[in-house]
Parts: structure tokens; C-alpha cells; sequence
DNA sequence: CAGAATCCATGAGGATACTG
DNA sequence: CAGTATCCTCATGGATTCTG
């Protein structure tokens, strides 16, 4: 009875339609998709910005989750960082082109959202 | 230094680049990228399911989680619940045409990420 | 079969202070 | 400016039991 995944990449993935526990994408998706992830990705989506940057375009986020977030979504190779070593100091985040791509399939969604949200917020 | 955004609704939406933490998208977001509520709404996407069959497909999910999962979305208008009045129950689950317009950004994202998952993990 | 109810552990995440 | 370090809280979420 597939109606929608018949035509996606996804139906190759997972011919039997399981989203399998052990999949590493289940580790990915959960730092993209993690509450601040989404947020800073689609804020370096604007192009490089500095640490205060990122701070004050992800309202509401801690230091500790900032520096946290970052550094995971380093890890996954998809933001670069790049730290002048002057006084004071000056440290430039950007997206990676694996980042780049990425971002192309967050953007649509987080606007639709955005778009979106009071209608969804009116439902309840 | 807008280099991204420029040609996106975001840009429209925040002019300043600013995402606001008071804005009703982040609840929605949260709760579509919540943990499990990626995995339901995709699983839902392949068409009509049961509580069983959802439970089986977004693996590793308990039946708690489950439950707050679809009644969250299902407040937010993205799924249909819909049961027989029949011993045992039965009760299927699927997504409305503004769960399905969510599904639409959502599955090219969750693709990406199943597709570049063993690459991203390598990075570390 | 499809949940609801309860209890409980963990860690995500916030607040604050400090530093090269 | 760009972080670390520490402490602490609360909510997410797991395991289990019960039921119409």
C-alpha cells in the first residue's frame, strides 16, 4: 500500500519501509534536527559569520549550547571554523559544501514553517 | 554579507536575520524535529498506517513516545487519526494535506541524511 | 489492538562565573 | 571576543504494568 515514498530514493534505502535503529543516519539526523542544530545551520546559511553573530541570530541560545552545537556540527563536517589568532580574538564560522548542501534541503522546510506556523499554532 | 538567504522567503520573513525565539515556528519546528516526530511524520508519509505498523516502522520508539508523538502532531493538524469502533481497535493514522505539504520538505531532507549519513560519520 | 498510567533515570540544556 | 568550567534543574523519554 505505498503511496508516497514510491517515487523517492527513500523506498530504495528502506525497501520495507523500516527506519532501522542502528542506521548511522539516525545519529546525523538527531544533531541536524536537535533543537539548536536547525538554528545555527540555517543561520551560517546566510554566509560566514563571527561567534556573536550566530549568538544573536539563534535568539535565545547559551553560550554552552552554542559552543556545543558548533562543535558537533564541526565534527559532522558540516561547519568550518576558522580562528585568527589575534587580540582579541576573532573566530569565522561558515558551512562546508557538504554544510552548503545540507542547508539546501533545511531551508525549504524551516520557511515553510515559518510560513506556515500560525495556521498550525490556530489548529490546537 | 547576505550571500544565501537573498534569494528565499527567509530573507523576507527576517530581514534582520534575526530568528526570533518568540515566534510561534520555533514550537512547530520543535516539534517536528523532535526526536521522533521526523520519524513518524516520514513513516506516515508511505501512506495510511496502523499503530502498529507506525510503532514498527519508526524503530526503537516506545509506546509512550509514540502516543505523545502523534497527539502533538495530530494538535498541530499534520496527521488524521482515525478509529473503528470495533473489539479489538483499530485505528489508522495519516497525514493531512498540511501534514502532507510538511512531508514534501521533509522526506528530501531525511533522504540527503540517509544518503550522506556513512560519509558524515567518517568525518569523525 | 491501541493505548493510559505510573515510576524513574539520564542528560539536555540554562545560569553564572571565570579566562586567554 | 570567544570561549571554558561548574553547578543545577527540569523535561524528555525509557521500562513496566494495566485496561477497554
Amino acid at each position: 500500500m505505498r503511496t508516497t515514498w514510491g517515487d523517492t530514493e527513500l523506498a530504495r534505502i528502506y525497501p520495507n519501509g523500516v527506519l532501522p535503529s542502528a542506521c548511522p543516519s539516525r545519529v546525523v539526523l538527531d544533531h541536524v534536527t536537535s533543537k539548536w542544530g536547525v538554528l545555527v545551520l540555517v543561520s551560517l546559511a546566510d554566509g560566514p559569520q563571527r561567534w556573536s553573530d550566530v549568538r544573536r541570530r539563534a535568539e535565545g541560545i547559551s553560550e554552552k549550547m552554542l559552543a556545543q552545537t558548533l562543535r558537533t556540527l564541526q565534527q559532522d563536517g558540516f561547519v568550518h571554523r576558522e580562528a585568527q589568532p589575534t587580540v582579541p580574538p576573532r573566530v569565522d564560522y561558515s558551512l562546508t559544501p557538504l554544510g552548503e548542501e545540507l542547508a539546501a534541503r533545511l531551508l525549504p522546510l524551516v520557511e515553510w514553517v515559518a510560513e506556515h506556523a500560525d495556521e498550525v499554532v490556530g489548529n490546537r
